[in-house]
DNA sequence: AATGAATGAGTTTTCATTCAT
DNA sequence: CATGAATGAAAACTCATTCAT
């Protein structure tokens, strides 16, 4: 109780502040994802998020300018865990056989929609025009990269490999998206996996040179 | 004009009490179109539709019970223009050879989410989940005609006609969508479209029996 | 069609106009008050009112400058109602012996009280203060009455009549109106009427000079 | 003052967080008090009470969900403070002789009925049919309270204490109440209140079995 | 830094009233 | 005169954001 030299803070216990303000900011963006998953753009209001998340209204403007600048971290966030996902599900895809790699494919699109399938339809309602782009860029990058691994597998003999790319990767996710909406139950379906395999098979068939 | 000219009613005025109300049920759906697809969902208030239908707020409310009932209105309209511009793009569908008939589903596929695809993108975002029904059974009717399309079409010898259908109208359509947000210009693009063609071809030989 | 001096009301034709006019505005203000009685004052809103007469909202502004207009119309009406429904119970009351005489009265005051209970209540709802003037005044010739009736009955030898009078008519009209509120199918209980004229009884015996 | 002061609170800022709070929901339901009291219930908006109580709008929807939660609130602590009048006007009442009981009934009904005379009248016409609950039930606890002292007197033999009690609160209440609204300088006349013991006898002598 | 009370512009909606036909 | 479409002031209520403590 002699409170000699109160919180001097002798040794800056390693990011001691940083620790605790990074919980919080972590808080806030779980909260967020979890009131825009389970009930929608609407709900999410700040003082929503700042309540689920266990702080003051006014801790969350400490974190973040404004509304805006949580959910394009939050958009960052999710796109960071999407590639994540990506990269592992992608990992060797150069060295299989061409039908086990169209597998792979499939398998990776897929995992990349369900990284928070709830959460990403919330984002994709939530977010304006022009707000996208975290995620447009995702899926840009996504097209780039099926592209170049249209051009390495020479025996493809893609005639356009960056269109072929394009068609792929925007009729699958697109596919996965509806399905998701329409028939969630059905994403995991191994006949719908097949069938996608078969329609990779049959268009890279048709884009040759 | 003296007192006899009354009664003449020089022109019968057209549609004297139900016009004037048609013509404002009409500007006020046509504002809200543009301000939905122009500056999207969140610009859509009440005041701004009225505003731009240069109509007061009273008179909004005068033909619609709500802002919920003005934007369900407006989906219903759009679902119902699709359909015609679907209904008329895929006449004779059946009498055609195989090729023709699949350019002509891949331009009818595109002019359906040609009809105002602004406009589509701020429904699909403005609709909370679960209200995207009007839009979603058009959808399943398009899966619907098309399995049905694939099922006559007895030498393409579809094993799983439903499945295949789903899959082509899904990917297709969202191919479409993304094509339309990310690079709006392509839509139109040859290219694209015979993409789409191999695409579908490939796929149909796949999902033979 | 020779339109010779148009409208010029040769014979102002008995209450032509008059009469038509009459039944419209007879039929404004029933419906103001059958909603008024049913659904409260907050539902009898011009346009309702218009609805319900079967008149156009234009009709209703013919007649009446405006709502306020319009509802003190509906209390003139009332009063008019309540003094013609007591005048006929009070008939003859000055030639019958006491106790016949009081139980004459309290029959007449809960007459009164019963003309239309819905709507009295919502009138005094709807009726900010100020405007209840209408039934104030009432009130107020129903205590002269009540005080002229006992300086008649010289045998009574009331002190003050004035201040009895009031008493007597303000008591049993509360007392009416709380039990109408709050019990309303003991309103006409010969148990609660037998109390009231033991009441009255009482009370001008303990009002002696 | 140098920095050591810290911590040491100088004066215990009195419920600093609670405080604040607490004053405005004061102020708030002072301000909707005096506007419902003095200009009646139709003045009574929200925006008016805010601006009364000189705080902002959405500070008196931090404390009440809705309107009607703030004028619920109002009622809950009229009542409150009606009844403890009640309880304060009729202490000691069995202990005393009749007459003087009496006379402090009437006293203690006309104290009741002058808490917040203009306030009780807006509410009264404020609140829905069906909502006048609170109040309702506080006059038919004042009735059973009566009734028990009546059957305390066993000396008065009253025939039937429920109906005589019911038939004195109503009866004192509304005579009080009217007299409030057209003659509200009189309330507080010795010879009302000698007329009004004098009912009460009176009525009591012709309630006994 | 954290707190949460306070703010007020902006949103939806109602309803008495007007006025062109 | 009747009609009903149109008006707009005003009410209830929300929510991102600020700021004194």
């Amino acid at each position: 109780m002699a409170a000699p030299a109160r919180k001097t803070r002798p040794q800056p216990r390693r990011r001691p502040v940083q620790g605790r303000a990074q919980e919080t900011v972590d808080a806030i963006l779980k909260a967020a994802a979890q009131i825009l998953a389970k009930h929608g753009a609407d709900a999410a209001t700040t003082n929503a998020i700042a309540a689920r998340a266990g702080v003051s209204i006014g801790s969350l403007y400490q974190y973040f300018a404004d509304r805006e600048a949580l959910i394009t971290e939050l958009v960052r966030r999710h796109v960071e865990e999407m590639q994540a996902v990506l990269a592992r599900a992608l990992a060797g895809l150069g060295d299989r056989p061409l039908p086990a790699a169209i597998e792979q494919l499939v398998a990776a699109i897929t995992a990349v929609h369900q990284v928070a399938p709830r959460l990403h339809q919330a984002l994709h309602q939530s977010l304006a025009r022009g707000r996208l782009d975290a995620i447009d860029q995702f899926e840009a990058q996504l097209e780039a990269l099926v592209a170049q691994a249209l051009v390495d597998r020479v025996e493809l003999a893609i005639a356009d490999p960056g269109l072929t790319a394009r068609l792929l990767v925007r009729a699958l996710g697109g596919l996965i998206r509806t399905t998701l909406r329409r028939e969630p139950e059905r994403v995991g379906d191994p006949a719908l996996a097949m069938a996608m395999t078969g329609m990779i098979l049959g268009t890279l068939e048709r884009a040759r040179r």
